[in-house]
DNA sequence: CATGGGATTGACT
DNA sequence: GTCAATCCCATGC
């Protein structure tokens, strides 16, 4: 996908995501949930401003933003708003559509729904590392592609972030309803 | 240089 | 429902 799609409001960004098509290694998945995060607000990684850590997210659009969580997993974002803002979608779940084998294998699962049902599985399932912090989206080697006809205009359901102690409330996650690969239901009471 | 806090997950009661 | 694993980074002394 172009720099244009990722250069617009974040939020906008997470909802258009839905159904859109990660690739890396092998493997594919559908997006099926989405946050967004904007450093006007502090649970985004750049309310602290420009720091080493942060560069990535004030960055030119269109890239990925890597970063490990609670020192286990790494988590996949696309950077998204003009460049000078801190702004990016998380990636929260995919439905795997290629490689699954080899996602089963990485993961030592075999249940389809659990391979990539949480932004730590899915850069686990895709072998996605935080090596691939800056990337571009457009060139590899994780690829973002338009959504498969089946999957525009999906339902979409929009609820509050998961996980998070700063800003709690504001209705910023994406998840495809149908879908039985979220990291929780659609509809979280928070 | 020491410290504390996570945008999580899986195992266990 | 509870809880620990584990590491990167920003902050403060």
């Amino acid at each position: 996908m172009k720099r244009a799609f990722y250069q617009r409001p974040v939020v906008e960004v997470a909802r258009e995501l839905i159904g859109c098509v990660v690739s890396h290694d092998r493997c594919a998945g559908v997006i099926v949930e989405t946050e967004a995060y904007h450093d006007s607000e502090p649970a985004c990684h750049a309310f602290v401003g420009l720091t080493n850590r942060t560069r990535v997210l004030f960055g030119p659009p269109g890239h990925a933003y890597l970063y490990r969580s609670y020192g286990i997993h790494a988590c996949l974002n696309a950077v998204s708003e003009p460049e000078g803002v801190g702004a990016a979608v998380l990636i929260r779940a995919l439905e795997p559509v290629e490689g699954i084998e080899l996602m089963c294998e990485r993961r030592g699962l075999e249940r389809v729904e659990d391979l990539c049902s949480g932004p730590g599985k899915l850069t686990q399932a895709l072998g996605i590392e935080l090596e691939h912090n800056g990337c571009d989206l457009g060139r590899g080697p994780v690829v973002f592609a338009r959504a498969p006809r089946a999957w525009r205009d999906v339902p979409v359901a929009v609820s509050k972030r998961i996980g998070i102690t700063k800003a709690p409330d504001l209705p910023w996650r994406f998840c495809a309803v149908d879908s039985r690969c979220l990291s929780r239901p659609a509809l979280s009471r928070a």
